[in-house]
RNA sequence: CGCGGAGUGGAGCAGUCCGGUAGCUCGUCGGGCUCAUAACCCGAAGGUCGUAGGUUCAAAUCCUGCCUCCGCAACCA
């Protein structure tokens, strides 16, 4: 027996963690590298970025005990001008605000229990030595070369824009004259390698996950033709510099997709580190299905000029929506794992975001259906099995179990489901259909429980002479449960380590599974104890709400009123430039091809004019045709969607989603504010 | 005609590539059982597979039009 150990990384410091328990197994069915994308430290992360690290470890855990030698990295993109703005906001250094982010996000991972063996942080010094060196020498091959970034250039914004972003040929931002510009940067020759990736893409169909987003990639990336890609800014400094070009900072493509490389030890100058020897090529980049782009394109053209080996697949998981869209309109409602843990247990939003996402598709969580979940799976049809089980044993035999043995032909399909199943949730997780794999098990589970209505212990329980007969029916139970446990493991630790101590045994490796019969005969099972509760779906949200709104929020939250950035203090005549008037709305029409714009034709009294207005969303043009609304009158004329518009109608910002004009029906037409 | 995805019993999904009795989980109803966490087991009801056409002996599945929803892009004066 050997032990599948919960790999737990080493303490938190800048760079690399390694785990210290590799080639734990005697069957070594070869590497496996898994990589998830690196989070973004402009925030804490959310239970739908959560998701992925989640999926990644249960796959990590499950090759693990499938017999491979796993290798699991995560990490964090720490460089960027978002980062750069919000640490000057917060008015703390960008190292010191990353620092902060970094550490959240590790504890969120170590809080769902993710078995990672490096956490990548892009401001570890090493690797971004590393990104110069490899800038440099695809520089010095010529596959980045210096050239200028052509545009239009709004002074005060310090920002570029291209011609399409331009509104009425001004800064789309401030709404001022923009001059024609151009800024140094470097850019990398994509095309070069486009006809050798599109070949990749084809001779390697398992390259690209799910298959449907590879013709997609093909048909509107690669297809058209790669234009070559802007890998420098020198519009921030938060970065890694080109060492050679100091007033130039590394873009994130070059910075934050070698991390898959840096970190297990790449070298430019080919003196590799043992991991990347080892490890690389990956087998699995997973990633969100949103950067797919970056990962089946940039990166393997990167990998190609530094002549490495590309991963062997990327796989893009689709979203987890958060929130109940039934019950409120707005997105507001953001959900943390922290939170979701406390709430209900870590194993069981493991189990929920594993089995509920769907492969391909957008998966959705609310407290209900993780209530019905956690109450149908883990506490029906998993938990009680193991209760039930358990405490027969004890209650007929003291719970020493195997003595006795009589065997019927009924046991045989249950035996038979025990052998088969491993095979079935190796063949998923292969295909990286987790949600599938689960499904599996749980046929197991219920097949399980159905045999005990089949054998009817509690019969024979009755009947002294049935003694052997009921011996070997909670034997095979307690073997079924055994194996379940154990291929469980990869998805709900915790609580399989807890049946495992229920059973008295410790878990084995995947040969463990290739056979039935393995509890010793006479062997003694541990103390039962309730394994998941069953949740009151009444009083759990209750629960819920009373742990939210304890925090001053809702479960299914209002939504948070954007921020508010303060604005210097003006004096009476500031204001004054500023013509408010009220208006009737006299017509009022959706205009075509736009999600969010309606135009007006506004009465002020002495005149009319057209205006529009970016409120579609919230409003249909029959709510507003009749009503008198506040316009800025003295406003600019400018050009949306090649209409003009005079003027701009007030309304409230009363939520991230949540748009609300302000009426001004008491008042005449025409009149000025002041 | 900006790009893409999706519409399957009350809910959530699979099946669609490679046409051939529409499947799973939850919920509902009825029954059984009592070892167990009001759990477990069995059975039933409930779907013209968004819509209109087309191809075919045969379409949820292939083709075309349309409707609705969701992302992205654009747009929020």
């Amino acid at each position: 027996m050997w032990y599948i150990n919960a790999v737990k990384p080493l303490g938190f410091a800048q760079g690399l963690y390694f785990k210290f328990c590799k080639g734990c197994f005697n069957m070594n069915k070869g590497k496996y590298f898994i990589t998830t994308a690196i989070a973004y430290t402009s925030g804490k992360p959310h239970i739908g970025n959560t998701y992925e690290i989640v999926l990644a470890d249960s796959i990590a855990r499950f090759k693990r005990l499938n017999g491979y030698d796993v290798l699991f990295q995560t990490g964090t993109d720490e460089h960027g001008q978002k980062i750069q703005l919000k640490a000057e906001e917060k008015g703390v250094s960008p190292q010191a605000f990353v620092d902060d982010i970094a550490a959240q996000v590790k504890t969120i991972w170590d809080t769902m229990n993710t078995s990672y063996d490096i956490f990548a942080r892009t401001t570890d010094k090493d690797h971004e030595r590393k990104v110069q060196e490899i800038f440099k020498k695809l520089y010095d091959q010529g596959d980045i070369y210096k050239s200028r970034y052509e545009g239009w250039y709004c002074v005060p914004d310090e920002a570029f824009y291209t011609e399409s972003q331009l509104v009425d040929g001004k800064c789309p931002d401030c709404g001022r004259e923009v001059i024609r510009a151009s800024e140094e940067a470097y850019f990398f020759r994509l095309s070069k390698y486009q006809d050798r990736l599109i070949k990749y893409i084809e001779d390697h169909p398992e390259f690209i996950q799910p298959e449907s987003r590879k013709n997609e990639m093909i048909n509107n990336f690669l297809k058209p033709g790669l234009q070559d890609l802007c890998v420098s800014r020198t519009s921030f400094t938060w970065g890694v510099p080109v060492d050679f070009d100091p007033k130039h900072v590394i873009y994130v493509w070059i910075d934050a997709l070698s991390n898959y490389i840096t970190f297990p030890g790449y070298e430019v100058n080919g003196n590799h580190g043992e991991l990347f020897k080892e490890y690389w090529p990956a087998d699995v980049h997973l990633i969100g299905k949103d950067i797919l782009r970056f990962h089946t394109i940039y990166w393997p053209i990167l990998l190609m000029a530094l002549d490495i080996p590309l991963p062997k697949q990327v796989f893009g998981h689709p979203w987890l929506m958060v929130g109940d869209g039934k019950m409120s309109k707005s997105k507001g409602n953001v959900l943390y794992a922290d939170d979701l843990v406390n709430l209900y247990g870590i194993d069981a939003i493991r189990y929920y975001l594993l089995h509920d996402m769907p492969f391909a598709s957008d998966g959705v969580l609310t407290h209900e259906l993780l209530i019905e979940r956690i109450n149908s799976d883990l506490a029906n049809i998993l938990g009680n099995l193991v209760n039930r089980t358990i405490t027969m044993t004890h209650k007929y035999f003291g719970g020493k179990i195997g003595v006795l043995e009589e065997k019927e032909p009924i046991d045989q399909e249950l035996i038979s489901l025990c052998l088969e199943t491993p095979k079935l949730v190796e063949a998923r997780m292969e295909d990286l259909r987790v949600s599938d794999a689960i499904s599996e098990i749980f046929t197991l589970l219920r097949r399980a429980n159905k045999y005990i209505d089949e054998t009817t212990p509690w019969i024979l329980g009755k009947d002294e002479s049935k003694k052997a007969r009921l011996d070997t029916v909670l034997y095979n139970l307690l073997e079924t449960i055994r194996v379940a446990a154990t291929l469980l493991y990869p998805f709900i630790p915790n609580a399989s380590e807890k049946i495992f101590e229920q059973l008295n045994l410790k878990m084995g490796g995947w040969e463990s599974l290739e056979s039935f019969g393995l509890i010793p005969h006479g062997h003694i099972v541990g103390e039962n104890s309730i394994l998941f509760a069953r949740l009151d779906a009444q009083k759990k949200k209750e629960e819920v709400e009373a742990f939210y709104s304890a925090r001053g929020e809702s479960a299914t939250p209002a939504p948070k009123l954007p921020e508010v950035h303060e604005l210097p203090q003006i004096v009476i005549d500031d204001f004054a430039k500023v013509q408010l008037r009220v208006a009737k709305v006299v017509s009022c029409e959706n205009v075509p091809k736009s999600k969010k714009l309606l135009k007006f034709e506004l009465d002020l009294g002495d005149h009319k004019r057209q205006v529009l207005s970016g409120i579609a969303k919230w409003y249909k043009p029959e709510d507003l045709i009749g009503h008198n609304v506040i316009v800025v009158a003295n406003l600019k004329p400018a050009k949306l969607m090649g209409l003009e518009s005079n003027g701009m109608i007030l309304s409230a910002e009363c939520g991230e989603d949540d748009i609300r004009v302000i009426f001004a029906d008491h008042c005449e037409k025409g009149a000025v504010l002041g």
